[in-house]
DNA sequence: CGCAGGGTTGATAGCCTTCAAGGTCTGTGG
DNA sequence: CCACAGACCTTGAAGGCTATCAACCCTGCG
């Protein structure tokens, strides 16, 4: 039931951790309690169950958080990215998955310390507080997609949402690192379905299929398609 | 685009408000600044993009947190019930609108006010983390449902749920005050689906319909049909 | 070269929606 | 009290969208 955690440690002295010179910010107070770890391609970062020992930043790659069902059925609530937080989405045990989509390096923080920080930092605790509604908010905007859209509507609106997400800086490809059958278990679709749509958006000429990802050629087509005002 | 926020105000003392004799709570800081309002069925509580100038507690009846595309599709992200919180769930504005199903009495709070205690009393904040993230759990078990579930798991799992939340103590019947088009719109199917699948359920023999709720027959068929280990 | 895994395309089936019509309940007014 | 209107609920028939099943392609790799 319970997933080991398959992480190769890399541990550095938490004292001289690096640390970036970016804005200040309330998540900081963090930093030196970090640990930076790697995991590879396809490899769980925890388990569903798995008590919430820890949260994660991710330096780099991109990971997943999924959900099964018993009969094998999956899906995947979201996809992160690099410099976005993980696993503070829970109380006491993880209810769902996360692994990784491409290899990814973290910074671990334990999650006691991160509690305790809270409490003695307001700043802190309303910068989590804040993420958590911010998490919320995109749920709840899944929801209208998984529940109201059709799959044309719902790959379109994936693609701008990578587009907005994932679009290696001065680049035009969005960069598309998770499978075809991670994007339909996201999406509520099968692989086939997502693969026949991307197809269909590219006879009509508004996007290219690469290997490596997608290129938007008619943004104006896509998001007409998507039916999604906010991209 | 901003609705009118149409309540029916009973301001009562702030200094005297009435205080339930329950187990001590974190939220229990709230309650000197509350106000007590009621809201008719099928009005505002608040409207998507309001600003979050407060959060409510649920005192009696039924409400609902709705989202609404363009085109008019509809998605019910959820129904909240007695002694249940909302408008907590956002930041700046609302990213959806609360609407009564019933005649709905609340305890409503200055949002300032929260976050002011909330800065003072880290009990507090964690109270009001842990409760974004139970929303946030909630979420998640949602998106599993509107992504993953037939239309007979959608509406077995939705009477299971809310069996454990809406029945009155002591008696059978699950309480259901919203409509059939509520319960479509929230579950992502259409009013005919869902009327069509309660008939279904009711020809064989594991629920009864009654015009005020559902009265549950065989839990054990119910269980299998929803596909929802959790209840 | 053969193999494995993911991606793509085609044919068919089925679930759910759409469109349509009738039924039931509730509140209102004569 | 009864008739009526309107909203909601229910049921039926037909169609469309997406899933399922199957085959093939492409790429990377041993």
């Amino acid at each position: 039931m319970h997933a080991m955690q398959t992480l190769e440690t890399t541990r550095t002295i938490p004292a001289i951790a690096p640390r970036q010179p970016a804005a200040p910010d309330a998540l900081d107070l963090l930093e030196q309690f970090g640990t930076t770890v790697t995991v590879q391609r396809e490899r769980e970062i925890h388990g569903q169950g798995d008590a919430t020992d820890y949260c994660w930043r991710i330096l780099s790659g991109c990971a997943r958080t999924v959900k099964l069902m018993e009969d094998g059925r999956r899906q995947v609530a979201e996809f992160l990215f690099s410099g976005e937080l993980l696993g503070l989405d829970d109380l006491g045990t993880h209810d769902f998955a996360a692994e990784a989509v491409t290899d990814v390096t973290l910074r671990r923080y334990p999650r006691r310390m991160v509690e305790a920080l809270a409490d003695s930092h307001p700043g802190l605790a309303r910068r989590l507080r804040a993420m958590a509604l911010t998490n919320l908010r995109n749920a709840h905007d899944r929801m209208v997609m998984l529940g109201r859209k059709t799959a044309v509507e719902k790959v379109a609106s994936f693609v701008l949402e990578m587009q907005h997400r994932a679009t290696a800086p001065g680049r035009k490809m969005v960069e598309v690192p998770m499978s075809r059958t991670d994007v339909a278990d996201h999406l509520g679709l099968t692989v086939e379905t997502v693969c026949r749509i991307l197809a269909h958006l590219k006879r009509e000429g508004t996007v290219k299929l690469h290997r490596t990802g997608i290129e938007v050629i008619d943004c104006v087509a896509l998001r007409a398609a998507a039916c999604d005002p906010r991209h």
